[in-house]
DNA sequence: TCGCAAGGGGTTGTATGCAATCCACAGACG
DNA sequence: CGTCTGTGGATTGCATACAACCCCTTGCGA
């Protein structure tokens, strides 16, 4: 329906990858529209980072340095983990309940490793989450994180054990939330990012030595 | 020089209060261009979530619900906590000085409540600090809460008391990170954004009795 | 007097044309 | 042979024209 909608579905699922040139007619041919509306999602989505413009030299996708994905956990972790306290001390029992619906699913897709349900509904998952919190801005201050398009199909890079843990994770963050409490709901959450990341870039050795 | 930075500042100077209409000929008249760069610029900053557009019923200055100011807050003491905790883990002696100078010259302004001089160097102040944290992820993050139209000239709602300890945690920051000592560039900062939330939006209570 | 529907003004959404800028390649000069 | 410069093609940036939509007003009818 909406272009900046349809131009975000292409990056993210990998049909522009990062650092890949997205030229402005090309675009409109392939979405169907004229180049106005094409340049003005271009402009929404470099204010979400999705997309790097350089003046008179076009867009590209834009493209973390490995060093940034460190900081992206991080503040995830931080953000989330906000989402997290948040939602477990508003959120009803039915609210949790259909948290605890969508961990449980997404558990039994894990199982067949049925990938694309599972990315699905782990997004599905999050945003609920950050629903339950409420707040428009920490929805805001999310999307630009998640939506990197280095983080898609993260799932891939999971062996069984991490798979295992991050979809039991899930399942904890809505037995928190069930049961109302902020403070286990946060910490879990950070251990579920922090766990990601760590099968994603590897471990982290210690400095010293 | 650039319609969207011109636009920015428009908003953020207050020349158009939160809620006001943004219309697109009238910004394309006062800016000395058309429509087009002026849409542009609108869809950036609503990205941004400076401006918030209305399909087919044009542009207003966004303005906050009361309740998420809170969640604002919240925000900033935990990203900004992390961009004072990475500064003091990489910053040189020489990067710790600067931020000292800005520091100090603060201070000065505000024993004069000089409060342009103030907002002025206290942008500086945080701009450097995330700047030093040296992730452009955790500037995007930010811009868009500490942008917020609705923090403009917080510090006239401060009285000399709170003055006093924000422009003395500018300082302690500052020698934290001179010390590099994440921890306690972390949790000064912390204070220093919850101290701005209490003069803004007055005491917290307790919950219970 | 109140409700509703049709019309008009104004604003946004889109398309297209033109100017400006950038990149690549070729040719000349040292 | 390497480097610099000029020219051509292509792409972006901007302006303008037209179409679509919304809201408000106005007139009619109950």
């Amino acid at each position: 329906m909406s272009v900046v909608d349809d131009l975000r579905n292409l990056i993210l699922n990998g049909r522009y990858a990062p650092g890949a040139r997205l030229g402005e007619v090309e675009l409109a041919e392939t979405l169907g529209v004229s180049r106005t509306p094409v340049r003005e999602a271009l402009r929404r989505l470099q204010a979400e980072g999705l997309v790097e413009v350089a003046a008179n030299r076009g867009a590209r996708v834009a493209q973390f340095p490995a060093g940034d994905l460190e900081t992206v956990f991080e503040l995830r972790a931080r953000i989330e983990g906000l989402a997290a306290r948040q939602a477990a001390a508003v959120a009803t029992a039915e609210d949790a309940d259909l948290l605890h619906e969508t961990a449980v699913t997404l558990r039994e897709h894990a199982g067949r490793r049925d990938l694309d349900a599972v990315y699905r509904l782990n997004a599905d998952f999050h945003r609920s989450l950050v629903r339950l919190g409420g707040s428009a801005v920490l929805a805001q201050s999310l999307s630009a994180l998640v939506h990197s398009p280095v983080l898609l199909r993260t799932y891939g890079s999971f062996d069984a054990e991490a798979m295992r843990r991050s979809v039991d994770h899930h399942v904890e963050i809505a037995a928190a939330v069930r049961a109302g409490d902020p403070d286990w709901a946060e910490v879990v959450m950070r251990a579920h990012l922090f766990s990601a990341r760590a099968s994603l870039l590897g471990p982290r050795r210690r400095d010293g030595g």
